[in-house]
DNA sequence: CGCTCATAAAAAGTCAGACTTATTCATACG
DNA sequence: CGTATGAATAAGTCTGACTTTTTATGAGCG
């Protein structure tokens, strides 16, 4: 699913991205170009190549006769989809997971709706096919299936959205889907409500009423945050 | 503003990145890094971190024996600053300010109703500052003092929801508004009733009230809408 | 004619070493 | 006490040789 590390630069940030994401090297740590490719084992060329993708991601600052600064959390690329894994992966993944729940919660209504006005007939078919999928894996601990049609749904939806950077969420949810079933609390079978939710939605867009999408799409994205304690009593 | 190209890589990033995301080079085009080195009078070395950068953005894929392919734009980490500065800056302006503005009025409303919740007494008061500062540059034509106060009253907004992924959009809306200042139609003082809807958000906010925060924010994102012509009629 | 497998070519990938340059810190000087 | 000088340091750059992977070519054979 991810990308594995291909090249010695690659395995080298598989390594360095979980550790600066996970908090182990705190905001202001300088480390050494010369150091770092000795503890890899790797050429300088390498470890620069891997210190520039780092840089590009604003993970760390780069300065002559400083060294390589680890940059405060607050000014990372939180949406490059490499720090999400990495972070995902490591120890942030509580707060990882909140934030891109929230995120959802605010997308994808607004994803819904347009969907509604711009999904093609192909699209509105797919939709129904998953939420049809998403039925028949609701009943009986087949979870593996039911994520598989959950994933689709959600992909269909942003990608029909017909915004570029809508449907370029979709890796997102999809993690964030499989993190629900695999490592949170996800043992019982889903909760029917959800499940008939997800079906009403493929019925709103099917007969494009935009405001209904996204009044049951935010319903969905309550449950979501409930879920995970997010709310305001 | 935005990061001078530091370093030789940094001023190739400066002219191919642009160049790329600007659609110069069709998808599936294929460069090779020796005739880039070549091109940009630069050493090897550097031009393999320049692709480097590019590869991590996903808009080229580097493979043995074939070369630097340059990748669909469906692929891009179109959430990379970076790469929103570049195609703000190029062809892709009109295309890229849309589905901003749509990520926008889907976002905000949402940051502000947990601004509402979860706003400092230090936040209010720079938010009921910011709303003050607009009122008080809504007339006579000081375009660029309103802005100011805009962009901060945005970023205020996008920081007080608690929401790190929110957070971290600040830039990007302050570049939306920017450019609606500086090259689309704006030329006239702002909309009173969009400048009204400002002081009623941070009214709302102070008073902790969400629902009417939320609310107040997505009618002025209508309106952010409406000026991009995006909307169902 | 079409298939398989060996061979060659091409381009990225890697490494080592020498050199340059900017930045910082300490010291001496006015 | 502030400023200029200089030395130390680590990133930055370049070069050239070598390795590895992948693709294309073509020879041989059924």
């Amino acid at each position: 699913m991810s990308t594995p590390g291909r090249g010695l630069h690659g395995h080298v940030l598989e390594s360095l991205g979980p550790a600066i994401t996970a908090g182990e090297y705190p905001p202001g740590s300088v480390l050494r170009t010369d150091e770092l490719a000795q503890r890899f084992d790797v050429s300088r060329s390498v470890m620069r190549e891997a210190v520039r993708v780092l840089e590009s991601m604003h993970l760390v600052e780069s300065r002559r006769r400083v060294g390589v600064t680890v940059r405060p959390k607050a000014e990372w690329n939180v949406y490059d989809p490499q720090v999400i894994r990495w972070r995902l992966a490591g120890a942030d993944r509580p707060q990882q997971l909140r934030s891109l729940t929230v995120l959802r919660s605010a997308i994808e209504p607004v994803a819904a709706g347009l969907a509604a006005k711009f999904a093609t007939a192909e699209q509105c078919a797919r939709l129904t096919e998953c939420a049809l999928g998403m039925v028949a894996n609701s009943r009986g601990h087949q979870l593996e299936g039911y994520l598989v049609h959950d994933v689709a749904f959600h992909r269909v939806i942003l990608e029909a959205s017909g915004n570029e950077m809508f449907a370029r969420l979709g890796d997102v949810v999809a993690e964030v889907l499989a993190g629900r079933t695999h490592h949170e609390v996800m043992f019982e079978d889903p909760d029917p409500a959800a499940v008939t939710l997800h079906v009403q939605v493929a019925e709103a867009v099917r007969e494009g009423d935009g405001e209904r999408a996204e009044r049951l799409t935010r319903e969905i994205a309550v449950g979501a945050l409930q879920e995970l304690d997010i709310l305001a009593p």
